[in-house]
DNA sequence: CCGCGGAGTGTTTTT
DNA sequence: CACTCCGCGG
């Protein structure tokens, strides 16, 4: 295969380079998948082997798009090691944690779990009626991992975005040391510890000599958005051969919350010398019209790397459009019958999507698309292992895992009748000084003697009891325990059908495992998502989540002050430039036509209204939009509206 | 000590 | 507006 003639000379010039460090900017649509895919076959034309191959990126869906496309021009390609930064991570703690002392078994804690530990550890610790403004858990969760993601001390992180909290330093510290102590204990890593223990890994020198000598060959996608642990464990990976190709664009870096720092992609020529800078600037996505509003907002950026988008496309296309509602109802009914228009105008819905800062943005649209039998696939907002009725049922293969998970014994038991904070928390207890899961069993019949809802307890015992048999598969214990939970379902639940859905939708995968700890660890790190659905339908989305993709028409609901940027980002410029690169990343989206929506009504009351986001609202980027107000009365205006030529 | 119901609160983004 | 926290009755 000629891979240069497929190529554009800068596209070819990072495909080509084999050894040493190689930096891509790479701006929208500028085909940085397109390079990263023929990477990959002409290193492997070149000799390399594809174990040898390591490729990070930033979503699972990401790595896997581009080896598929990498493997139908050379199957081998499938055996490329790749995926996310975690569960990257969790592979290699899987193999040499026990260097570090960590169990055979790991156990991961997801967002919400992690929450609750501190949640409870904090209550254990604090005088809480003294201190009634004493942080909650999710902000003790974000203080506490932005210090290990930044870098910082807790002190730090309290002066930069917690001032108001800062009294509290100490006792968050003791928290802290409470947890990580806790987590030692029950045999936990949350994601923060994946990364952290991995780079405590790559210290050792004769691990990092035996990964570099495995993995010759490192990429890593979206480059921008690694934090400093990711960004030492890519430096430590290959600090030995040098051969490490980073890709990335600093003004789509977007999470910037979670510990994300342009230093690593602005240091990497230092950090590599002789570093060779490849930068990609030609767009092969969008219509000239699309770009003009790209480069506008840009412009107004204050990223590093200088660079403006320049049109490979010859359609010069037509300007986007901010178009003005009354209210978000106005908005959706527009947005669902111009989606309807489209279809028959030759763009299905696969080829559709509606973009947003956060997903309660999105909700009149999702009741406006249920009830016209519209079926979109939404990502962003709540995943479906976090709901409760899913939680509930894995708290239970928890326990079966590691008998010392006093957060999912709390769980499972006061899910009883008669059982609440305080006897589950006895009972966690007595269970925590048991030696196996079976004597922690028989501290369920123990505690029954005399208890007046025995009976629950011993129905709990007995399924547990059975479904942890060795020889029963992965499928078999998820099914005796989702026999046992659905009474509990519907008595807990109004909607119970609905819930009970998505227990069915985990059941076969639940049948794809052997390993009990491998399927959770999956569930929290790598969202197993069902591709059969994925294909055809229309796409509602988060911006965060719609990174590296593209559609034909794209919808962004919000561009409003208070939604995008987002009020709570307006405390530093940084947040609000971050904001900004939301904006830049949602609109360069798009490659034929683009929709910026907007209505008036706000909903702080009936005397609220919007206002135009500032990212719009500035001279030179209004020049690159056209306006349409639809807000006066009715939605009269959508049928007589000139139907756009698709 | 459980669990219900009312009051109050704060509301993002992801692995 | 959904979730959490708090107080009270059982």
């Amino acid at each position: 295969m000629n891979i240069e003639k497929l190529l554009n000379p800068s596209q070819w010039e990072a495909v080509k380079t084999i050894e040493g460090p190689v930096l891509v900017i790479a701006g929208p649509g500028s085909g940085k998948t397109r390079v990263i895919e023929y990477r990959v076959l002409h290193l492997m034309e070149n000799g390399v082997r594809p174990e040898a191959i390591l490729l990070l990126t930033f979503t699972r869906r990401a790595a896997a798009e581009m080896l598929n496309r990498a493997a139908e021009h050379d199957p081998r390609a499938r055996k490329v090691e790749g995926g996310t930064f975690h569960s990257f991570a969790y592979k290699l703690l899987k193999q040499y944690g026990a260097n570090l002392g960590l169990p055979k078994n790991l156990l991961i804690l997801d967002e919400d779990d992690a929450q609750e530990a501190l949640g409870k550890i904090a209550s254990r610790i604090n005088l809480t009626d003294e201190n009634k403004k004493f942080p909650q858990k999710n902000t003790l969760r974000n203080i506490i991992s932005g210090a290990l993601n930044k870098n910082l001390s807790i002190e730090e992180i309290l002066e930069r975005g917690y001032e108001h909290l800062s009294r509290f330093a100490e006792d968050i510290e003791k928290i802290k040391e409470n947890y990580v102590a806790y987590k030692r204990e029950s045999g936990y890593l949350d994601y923060d510890d994946l990364l952290f223990y991995s780079r405590e890994l790559l210290k050792d020198e004769k691990i990092r000599e035996v990964l570099s000598q495995k993995y010759r060959f490192v990429m890593v996608d979206e480059y921008q958005d690694t934090n400093k642990l990711q960004g030492d464990i890519t430096y430590l990976l290959s600090a030995g051969h040098k051969n490490v190709m980073v890709v990335g664009d600093d003004a789509q870096s977007i999470y910037g919350f979670r510990g994300a720092r342009h230093e690593n992609i602005m240091s990497f020529p230092e950090q590599f010398e002789n570093c060779k800078i490849v930068k990609l600037e030609s767009n092969y996505r969008s219509t000239q019209a699309i770009l003009d509003l790209s480069n506008a907002v840009l412009e107004n950026m204050e990223n590093k790397f200088k660079k403006t988008l320049l049109a490979a496309r010859e359609s010069a296309g037509e300007k986007p459009n901010i178009i003005y509602f009354g209210d978000a109802e106005e908005e959706a009914a527009w947005v669902k019958e111009k989606i309807h228009e489209f279809i028959l105008n030759g763009a299905p819905p696969a080829r559709q999507a509606v973009l947003f800062r956060s997903s309660y943005v999105s909700i009149p649209l999702q009741a406006e698309l249920a009830r016209a039998g519209l079926p979109f696939k939404i990502f962003g907002g709540l995943k479906f292992y976090e709901t409760a009725h899913v939680k509930d049922v894995l708290a239970h293969l928890k326990v079966l895992a590691n008998f010392k998970d006093e957060l999912s014994w709390s769980r499972i038991l006061t899910l009883l009748p008669g059982v609440g904070g305080k006897t589950a928390e006895t009972i966690a207890s007595q269970i925590r000084r048991a030696g196996d899961l079976n004597s922690a069993l028989n501290v369920l019949v123990r505690y029954a003697e005399g208890y007046k809802y025995s009976p629950h307890l011993a129905e709990l015992k007995q399924t547990l009891a059975r479904a942890a048999v060795q020889n029963l598969s992965v499928g078999g214990k998820f099914g005796l325990i989702a026999d046992y939970y659905l009474p509990i379902l519907k008595e807990k639940f109004d909607e119970w059908p609905n819930r009970l859905n998505d227990l069915e939708a985990l059941r076969p995968i639940t049948l794809s495992y052997t390993d009990l700890n491998d399927l959770l660890a999956d569930l929290v790190i790598e969202i197993p998502e069902d591709r059969q659905q994925n294909e055809k339908l229309l796409t509602l989305s988060t911006i965060h989540s719609a990174k590296g993709l593209e559609w034909d028409v794209v919808y962004l609901l919000g561009v409003m002050e208070g939604v995008l940027p987002s009020k709570i980002a307006l405390k530093s410029r940084e947040e609000i430039e971050e904001e900004r690169r939301l904006f830049y990343v949602a609109i360069t989206r798009a490659r034929n036509k683009l929709f910026l929506l907007f209505h008036l009504a706000g909903n702080m009351g009936p005397m609220s209204f919007n206002r135009l986001s500032r990212f719009l609202d500035d001279p030179s980027v209004l020049l690159s939009v056209e306006h349409k107000d639809l807000s006066n009365g009715s939605n009269d205006g959508i049928y007589d509206e000139e139907s756009v030529e698709y």
